[in-house]
DNA sequence: GTCTATATGCGGATAGAC
DNA sequence: GTCTATCCGCATATAGAC
């Protein structure tokens, strides 16, 4: 983390990051972003094609960082369950910032056309825990516990980081426990 | 249900309702919504004041159901733990064309100043279970409960109503249970 | 890589006639 | 209750200079 002076252009993702999350997405004009960091639009689409070349910037990264947690552990034989849900809340609370952004606006993953990316994502999760064929009661106990892992992580933001992590995957591990 | 001929006023946000839950709530415009009525914009302003006027006569009816729901089970003594996740389950199936509507826009909740509600919603909700100063523990587990139960009527809207019923509230009470 | 200037269009909203 | 006409503002986006 050298944290050598930031490029332009990453200068400007932190600050669309902030203002996406303040105030939403479709409410942050480009002219805002430009404002906030003393340039101008023009200046701003030098760097980003559109407004949706910056969405994706943002957000693609957490996609692919995501796609990569679930490829390692399809590698694993045997998937071990308690790690597997650890390592997801470790990535929902890393990146909750970014997380609350795309939770309070799912509709921008339509938008910047990932939304098959994220719905196949979750159906290689439950895969994961259960076999491609899930039943609808394991089916559901797997949406409870990865869907309450991410919202304990986004609603719970000021618990201690440890004690909320043991706290969600227990819980987790609870439900899907009972259809094992 | 004398489903007799809607009122104009109906009929708009049927028809709101239905583009917004299709191409979202920020890209449908007025003038789609009246160019799709076969009126103009200027009538659809007649009927509502303003484009918010319009969202939040269609999300208040929700908002409000679900407040008498938590302050039905808030009177009762004990709580049937069992009954509320029951209820709680069929409130959201019921409405969950309006409900992916909400939860795929959240923001829009903070938009008509609705957002104080649903998280006083919440809170309530976890107390009836837990009484009003829940440990960590029992707040994560709540917080999977009651957001897994959503998360299956929104995500398994083609299982079989009383099967995905069950399964849905047994899961719940499986982690609920585990911190009684 | 950043600026000035500007084109263009759409969205919300209102005035006032029928 | 619905229309025509219109205002205003802002957003996206581009051209071309420095």
């Amino acid at each position: 983390m050298a944290r050598s002076t930031p490029s332009t252009r990453e200068r400007i993702q932190e600050v669309a990051l902030e203002m996406f999350a303040r105030q939403g997405v479709q409410r942050t004009s480009l002219q805002d972003i430009a404002n906030r960091l003393g340039i101008t639009k023009p200046a701003l689409y030098y760097h980003f094609s559109s407004r949706d070349d910056l969405v994706r910037s943002i957000v693609n990264p957490l996609i692919q960082e995501g796609e990569e947690l679930v490829a390692r552990h399809e590698q694993r034989d045997p998937v071990v369950v308690s790690e597997l849900l650890e390592d997801y809340f470790d990535f929902h609370y890393r990146h909750r910032e970014k997380l609350m952004l795309v939770l309070t606006e799912l509709r921008i993953l339509g938008e910047i056309e990932s939304i098959d990316a994220a719905l196949d994502w979750r159906r290689r999760l439950v895969g994961l825990v259960f076999g491609p064929e899930p039943t609808l009661d394991q089916a559901a106990r797997a949406i409870m516990a990865f869907g309450g892992i991410q919202d304990c992580c986004l609603q719970l933001p000021d618990a201690p980081h440890q004690r909320l992590r043991t706290a969600a995957v227990d819980a987790a591990l609870t439900v899907l426990g009972a259809a094992a």
